[in-house]
DNA sequence: TTTTCTGCAAATGCTTTGCATGGGA
DNA sequence: TCCCATGCAAAGCATTTGCAGAAAA
């Protein structure tokens, strides 16, 4: 896991370097994705951040995502459902290991993606460009007690 | 790739056996299903039936998908911006290769999944029950011409 | 001072749901 | 005949967008 600080530094820079202003808001929603304690939702940034700004609005919060991706800065975990969880740490598509009870997702280390990359990319003859990898499960947690 | 006809019987029974009537229109997206050329989405369903049935419903087609998903008939490859696809040919979880510019996607064989698995449960000590895998990039078509 | 950003509310777009009618078995 | 299924329209929800005022730089 990179380190949080270096990480909202080098959204900073990111965002200075494409002509964005630093608002208080903006930076507020960069430490949280930075830090991306259990992979944040929306609503857990906008409920997080409205402590701290009470007029805080959730289009604020979608908008700066946006941008966010845009620049590369964040990794977007769409579901159907419309639960999106977003990682602003490792903003490299990697593996999920998503919890279907509690939904906690944690970074599994996987070695073997790349090979198999290579050889879909060999068996299909299409040029892979990006992935995406899940797992459901339920977490030791909650297989444990109730919690 | 399993026989069309076989799958689509396959259905028939798991749907009379849970005490479901077979009604054209039930029957119609069966057998689109079940043959799932492309990973059809709910429109694509919805277009190819409404020149037999020009009443049909898109409400009727989500129902059935719902209720075929139910009975494990059918998965569902979900995505956030609601282009949601079906495979009733192989209902079970496999990986998918998607083409980013003409929406094509295909099933490429892969092996190394189920160990991955193994590792990704040992490592995590979650109980894996369920996956996704994706790979996201552009056709061979796509890449020869503009189609 | 200029330009971008924010907050609010309205608008979107896919999917689900309520209800009355219609059609399998 | 008895229910389940369908069709239509309205409701839901997460996300996006238009606009006017606020605030970076």
């Amino acid at each position: 896991m990179a380190d949080p600080k270096e990480r909202v530094q080098s959204i900073i820079q990111k965002l200075k370097g494409s002509g964005h202003k630093i608002t208080p808001q903006r930076l507020a929603i960069a430490k949280i994705l930075a830090d991306s304690k259990g992979h944040p939702s929306v609503e857990a940034i906008y409920d997080q951040i409205s402590g701290d700004f009470p007029t805080m609005s959730l289009a604020t919060v979608y908008r700066n995502i946006l941008l966010l991706k845009s620049l590369g800065e964040v990794l977007e975990l769409g579901f159907p459902d419309g639960s999106n969880r977003y990682d602003g740490n490792r903003p490299i598509p990697h593996p999920h290991v998503i919890c279907i009870q509690c939904g906690k997702i944690v970074d599994p280390d996987l070695e073997s993606l790349e090979e198999m990359k290579a050889e879909v990319a060999n068996d299909t003859r299409f040029t892979i460009l990006a992935h995406r990898l899940d797992f459901f499960g339920i977490c030791h947690q909650c297989q444990a007690g109730e919690k």
